[in-house]
DNA sequence: TTAGGGTTAG
């Protein structure tokens, strides 16, 4: 979704087709015309982005499946008339940062959106709609056309999306055919990687790969892909390291670490989140609390959120609550975090089902979600506690929270209304 | 934010 995101909104060729779609061009005003006439313009543009949003919040409403609002976004005559923009598109994915299904259909219209504009252009032959993919260093010639560069930082973009989509083995095409013109960097190197990784081609590299782990699985990687052998840093080292974590070789994920410390790459917070959640997932409580407690201030390596969210789902998973617990309070007192809903409440909201400290632990909890972080709750969080509470024998607590979510246009499941029921 | 992390299931 995010690579969808970042083709939409985030790159060149995005931008120019969204402020194609606006038919406005703010950067030829900005050139000719005086202050005032900008100011006025930004004001207008300004007082179109809100109506637009309102339009569009009212449009898509609360509760309804991703594809119930798209077909709604499409069909409705109103909003085919509301200028796309990467700003409106920005700020709708803000509004629903916690509701995954209307951020997925917002993200869906507007890739219709674009698809609508490069039928467009491609019918005033500007573009080769069936060939985006196929030839996409083609493609990525027209942007010098279009008036936009083509350089390694577009080149990157282009190779992420690919590899995002899994199309890895294309991306891999078209940077040889592209490096003749492009000079790659280390990101370029980092983004095929993470897109090898993300196909499961690390792991039988490895297998294969006895001695000097790191540097010949490199080596061999960038002869394959006729890299230029540019040292891995510690982006190379952590995508390594989780792609062996999930694929469950924990022996080589600790070799990766070791070779890192070897060449003297320093880590960081990514690192050492993923370090724990590799710890995590080999059922290695204590060295993941050693890292958390001892490696990372050894380090001068300071925590995120994530940090803390690893932590605690690795606690709440191996049923040690209390430690979950002290994790939390630990966040809470340095002061440096916020906390979010989705992974750092869940685990903890189960573990008090699960210990049955419903009146006391779950209690504090949603007091301070609400009163203390002010976390709006969502959908899956009040069927969580709803589902919860019932079968806690807290029915009344349970109905209160469900004509909460009602009264906050939130659609509870099917499944919740059962429940209540009987 | 041009590259890397996430125990998400009730």
């Amino acid at each position: 979704m995010r690579s969808i995101h970042r083709l939409v909104v985030g790159d060149s060729f995005g931008i120019f087709c969204l402020a194609l779609a606006s038919r406005t061009s703010f950067s030829s005003l900005a050139t000719s015309h005086p202050t005032e006439v900008r100011d006025f313009w930004r004001k207008e543009q300004s007082q179109d982005l809100t109506r637009s949003v309102d339009i569009l919040t009212t449009k898509i409403g609360k509760g309804n499946s991703e594809d119930v609002i798209l077909q709604s976004l499409i069909s409705d005559g109103a909003i085919n008339v509301i200028h796309l923009s990467e700003n409106l598109i920005n700020r709708l994915l803000f509004r629903y940062k916690d509701d995954w299904k209307s951020a997925l259909a917002v993200f869906r219209w507007a890739m219709e959106k674009m698809r609508e504009i490069l039928e467009e252009m491609r019918q005033e032959s500007l573009i080769a709609l069936d060939t985006i993919w196929k030839d996409a260093v083609r493609t990525f010639d027209d942007l010098q056309f279009l008036g936009l560069e083509k350089n390694t930082e577009s080149m990157n973009v282009l190779l992420d999306t690919l590899c995002k989509e899994k199309f890895v083995e294309q991306a891999r095409e078209i940077y040889l055919e592209l490096k003749h013109y492009v000079a790659p960097n280390a990101h370029t190197f980092n983004i095929l990687i993470h897109g090898w990784c993300n196909i499961r081609l690390i792991p039988p590299l490895f297998n294969v790969i006895v001695k000097n782990i790191i540097s010949t699985w490199f080596t061999t990687f960038s002869m394959k892909c006729k890299l230029k052998i540019a040292p891995p840093n510690v982006v190379t080292y952590t995508t390594i390291m989780c792609a062996l974590a999930k694929a469950e070789k924990f022996d080589e994920a600790l070799q990766v670490v070791e070779r890192m410390n070897a060449v003297g790459c320093r880590p960081d917070t990514l690192f050492f989140n993923s370090f724990i959640y590799t710890m995590g997932r080999a059922g290695r409580i204590d060295d993941a609390t050693h890292i958390f407690k001892v490696a990372m201030p050894k380090a001068s390596v300071a925590p995120n959120t994530s940090t803390y969210n690893s932590m605690i789902s690795m606690f709440c998973y191996y049923a040690q609550k209390e430690r979950a617990f002290d994790i939390l309070k630990e966040m809470e007192k340095s002061g440096l975090c916020k906390p979010d809903i989705q992974t750092y409440y869940h685990p903890l909201i189960k573990s008090c089902f699960k210990m049955r400290k419903v009146d006391t632990w779950l209690n504090d909890i949603l007091s301070d979600m609400v009163n203390k972080y002010h976390i709006g709750l969502d959908l899956s969080t009040y069927t969580l506690l709803i589902h919860g509470l019932c079968r806690a024998d807290r029915c009344k607590w349970a109905f209160n929270l469900f004509e909460e979510m009602v009264d906050q246009d939130i659609m509870p499941r099917y499944k919740t209304c059962r429940l209540l029921l009987d």
